[in-house]
DNA sequence: CCAAAAGTGTTCCGTCTACACCCATGG
DNA sequence: CCATGGGTGTAGACGGAACACTTTTGG
């Protein structure tokens, strides 16, 4: 590789994953003890160094799969995150990248295996360095899209409930919000559509089930 | 310095400046002919190296205070570009930064002594590598803040007509308004307040100079 | 038979949009 | 005196928010 830039310093670029998942009711963040130094078992977000054969997308997608073993999730970029001292012991630059799981994929193994666990977002103890920093992004980030992009779904098993939908909003907006209203916004946007399937597990009515139709959305896509 | 991380491979980070600019009713972009391989020659935003003693956002305010001898200009992160061949000889992650700026603040002796030049965001050429793509995130993240943060006064004079604040408005969001709506809507968020100034040049009959009160917006600001 | 969740419409209010005319003045 | 840009108000459309009762059925 020709050397075009060598009065210039390099710095390590890392990605890090805000995995939000969606359980009991709230947002959850996937974390771990730091299992490196500097920092070595401080609270953590999930991450990685971006290496030279891949681009900023594709190393969060490899860091994501290595600890999930899911792949194409709904990935966000959030920023990049540069100051001088993030990371105590090198200049380390990270791209903070947001994804959206359906906690009930998520091998359980996996997550034993890597050390991690889901923690409710109000519980969220401090983080090494910058990343609480991050997950507050993030979320405010979340909170401007989820009315123009199709993110809920992503928390959501296939097939789910209003009801379930609407508590997703809900945990991510930090609000509640009225049921028919929600409803009736649902029918409006068209995306969300009704099978004929029947969930009888958390009603004794019984609550239909919907299924996110992306080909409806694709149309608005460009509005 | 500890090699904590020796076994990741480093890269170059720069950041770029969307250095954009309002003149003749319409957005303007500074760019300039590249200076340095590869790429020499070609259409591109001005950037630079983040270097080992300041942040993302010092080398983004260092790189523009080089180019326009301004300082506490508006500016925001756009995101981070980390394509594998983005840059054709090295591995270079960019974080791109948009800054506004009042054309009349600048210095074009500057301006001509770095071989810059002001060109329609309508006319734009092909730019170096992604950057064509760095503008065009960088409009529609414009786009969807104009309505909150106070964007827009970062691209006039200290004062301003409300005419000249609409040509700004209607620039960004690419599409003309209503006067009236638009000056009512001025009025209901406060923080443009009249001064007993007056402005002859534009009109004979004379219009109102306006200015950004900061002090009344920061009370919105939590909300 | 009753507890528990699903499902369903209407009214009200505030916000955005469309729209047209008079004013002041320099030349 | 007239061309030019500055300045003002109102009525209708639309979208979001508030609000309560009926349905189904497992236990």
């Amino acid at each position: 590789m020709t050397n075009f830039y060598g009065e210039h310093q390099k710095a390590y670029v890392s990605v890090d994953c805000i995995v939000l998942g969606f359980e009991e009711g709230c947002l959850k963040l996937l974390i771990g003890r730091r299992k490196m130094d500097p920092g070595r078992g401080q609270w953590s977000l999930y991450g990685g160094f971006v290496e030279p054969d891949e681009s900023l997308e594709q190393a969060a997608s490899r860091v994501l799969m290595q600890l999930t073993g899911l792949e194409h999730l709904y990935m966000k970029q959030v920023g990049a995150y540069g100051a001088i001292d993030r990371d105590p012991g090198e200049r380390v630059i990270s791209i903070a990248y947001c994804a959206l799981i359906n906690v009930k994929d998520y091998d359980s193994e996996l997550r034993f295996n890597h050390g991690l666990e889901w923690v409710p977002l109000n519980e969220l103890p401090d983080l090494y360095s910058d990343h609480n920093q991050m997950v507050e992004d993030t979320i405010a980030m979340l909170r401007r899209h989820i009315n123009t992009d199709p993110l809920s779904f992503n928390l959501l098993p296939e097939l789910f409930t209003l009801t379930q939908l609407q508590h997703v909003y809900e945990a991510i907006l930090g609000h509640e919000m009225d049921k028919r209203n929600f409803r009736k916004r649902m029918k409006q946007i068209g995306f969300v559509e009704k099978t004929d399937k029947i969930d009888k597990k958390t009603s004794k009515r019984g609550a239909a089930l919907y299924r996110f139709n992306p080909d409806k959305y694709v149309g608005l896509k460009k509005v």
